[in-house]
DNA sequence: CTTTGATCATAC
DNA sequence: GTATGATCAAAG
């Protein structure tokens, strides 16, 4: 799939895509529909970035570099509400954190999202893209985003890591984000030494992408 | 039912 | 091992 030329093309071919099962759009591209996704947990997410032309691979910050916009599939109830909170990237913990907001991951991720929400639970294969939305966040959400990230950043700066759980940030969270527990990374903690933990993750919370997904659009 | 913590596949 | 794509599954 030729990559869309500018954002109208992308938005117009996300929205050619709305009502569609998955089991077409794998069809269409020569996938084959596993039964679930205990084994296939992107498989979604990939279709969709093949279906839509993505080209930003793992170098990229974002899936469609030439237009600055981030691909995000979401799974939604039938109310159109999501079931379930959003990965964004990596947290860190090495002293590799940005020093400002504005320089974030987080942020420059964020700055523009195309959420295509997919309505339905059973088989992935019978599950429907529902209609996208490009998105920017307001002034009032990005305070909110801004001021989770700097207390979450702090805390992170500081070594005091071990402190965070999921239970922080009213709209962005960090939680584990690896294969397994026992997966180990080298962070530096307060005293500054080295030591081993659990790779983490920024995720935003369900609320907040619920109301992201209920304004605009 | 909702949230937190854990996990799976793949590319490089 | 790091980063991509997320959902699973145990707790509350």
């Amino acid at each position: 799939m030729r990559p869309p030329t500018d954002r109208d093309e992308l938005v117009s071919r996300a929205r050619d895509l709305a009502g569609r099962p998955l089991s077409e759009l794998a069809t269409g591209l020569g996938l084959p529909v596993p039964v679930d996704l205990r084994r296939d947990k992107g498989w979604i997410g990939q279709l969709v970035e093949r279906a839509l032309g993505a080209t930003g691979g793992p170098r990229e910050l974002c899936d469609f570099p030439h237009l600055g916009v981030e691909l995000k599939t979401i799974p939604v109830d039938g109310g159109g509400r999501p079931r379930e909170s959003t990965w964004v990237c990596v947290a860190p913990l090495d002293g590799s954190l940005a020093r400002s907001w504005d320089r974030s991951r987080v942020c420059r991720k964020l700055a523009r999202v195309l959420w295509v929400p997919i309505r339905g639970e059973g088989p992935p294969g019978e599950r429907v893209v529902d209609r996208p939305r490009l998105w920017r966040p307001t002034a009032a959400q990005e305070a909110r985003l801004r001021a989770d990230w700097e207390a979450l950043a702090e805390l992170i700066e500081l070594g005091e890591w071990w402190q965070l759980t999921a239970r922080h940030g009213q709209v962005l969270q960090v939680r584990p984000k690896a294969a397994s527990s026992r997966e180990l990374v080298w962070v530096l903690d307060e005293e500054a030494s080295w030591v081993r933990t659990n790779p983490r993750g920024f995720y935003l919370r369900r609320s907040f992408t619920a109301e992201v997904l209920a304004t605009r659009g």
